[in-house]
DNA sequence: TAGGTTTGCTTCAAACTTGAACCAAGTCCG
DNA sequence: CGGACTTGGTTCAAGTTTGAAGCAAACCTA
């Protein structure tokens, strides 16, 4: 099949992502190092542990929730078990298992640190958006996360014919 | 200041966020690794270079095109500099400056493997989103850009009372 | 119930990223 | 001129990520 090139409006958009994209990760990593000293994935995973039942997760699960690989995630509870922010545990009923748990200490320093990162996921994101824009990102992602995951069951512009308009490398 | 938490709906905005910019860029870096055998970054920069004049750029343009630190970019184009995708070259004007050139070995490589992230691109991305949602996007994250990197004129939503809604780490 | 497959998680080496420290070369005044 | 500061880029160690390989428990299925 012949290559369907991106349009000039997609080929705006994908750039304007791809850079909103590194700056915002970039400044939420630096704020996160400072204040709680450790990367935006990692305060992320305590989040996720803090809003679960009994703050704990399986390792799968989290990894499942947070959208990273499971040896990612390994790596990521072990350091945060030795900061003693989240436990280990093993499971009762899949004795393959093994269970993350946000400790007292980790609920501690979440607690302590989220009003800053608060802030900055503001500062940096909502503060540049209107109402609608934050519901148009949503779908927008919900939409391309659906789409990635399921693969099958697509929502948009399936089947369209698109016109070969340029043929930059596209970023 | 008390903290502005999240509302509802930014919740559900930066959750999908987060969850689809971890898929997308996931999924084409995959991609890449396999086709190009170098990771999205690093395609974007011989893409950058390729549209440049003469196809040549100093390494701080570059960086700043990019969106990344300039210790990335040095490390990033030793090793495609090794690939002999690029080249570098002293600068005559500045003597301390030193500027990347696109082989003819980097711009093949580009041509053989554009299609193929065309098309990633396509499937994770564009394929969801509507057209509308395409200049939705590319609004959003153009006000995010220019938010974060100026830092100073806001676009939207400044001196707006939040009211505090919920009190949620936030991920 | 033994063999084969899958599932849950870890390990390991190689690659990549970070941020601070560093080295020149340019620029600015006094 | 000559020191102080800035700018362009690299280096280095410590931390993180990747993907393939490994290991053991659970799940078949004959």
């Amino acid at each position: 099949m012949t290559t369907r090139w991106l349009t000039p409006e997609e080929q705006r958009a994908w750039r304007a992502y791809i850079a909103a994209s590194h700056l915002l990760e970039d400044a939420i990593d630096r704020q996160l190092q400072q204040d709680a000293g450790m990367p935006h994935l990692y305060y992320s995973i305590l989040a996720n542990l803090s809003e679960a039942p009994e703050r704990r997760l399986r390792m799968t699960d989290l990894a499942e929730r947070t959208k990273i690989t499971r040896s990612r995630l390994t790596y990521a509870v072990t350091r945060l078990e030795k900061d003693g922010a989240v436990r280990r545990e093993g499971c009762p009923e899949d004795r393959r298992g093994s269970t993350a748990v946000l400790t007292d200490e980790g609920t501690a320093l979440l607690e302590r640190t989220a009003p800053g990162h608060v802030e900055t996921v503001r500062a940096t994101l909502f503060d540049h958006l209107t109402p609608e824009q934050v519901g148009q990102l949503e779908e927008i992602c919900a939409g391309v996360a659906r789409g990635i995951q399921g693969d099958g069951p697509r929502t948009a512009g399936d089947d369209v014919p698109w016109l070969r308009r340029s043929s930059t490398p596209c970023s």
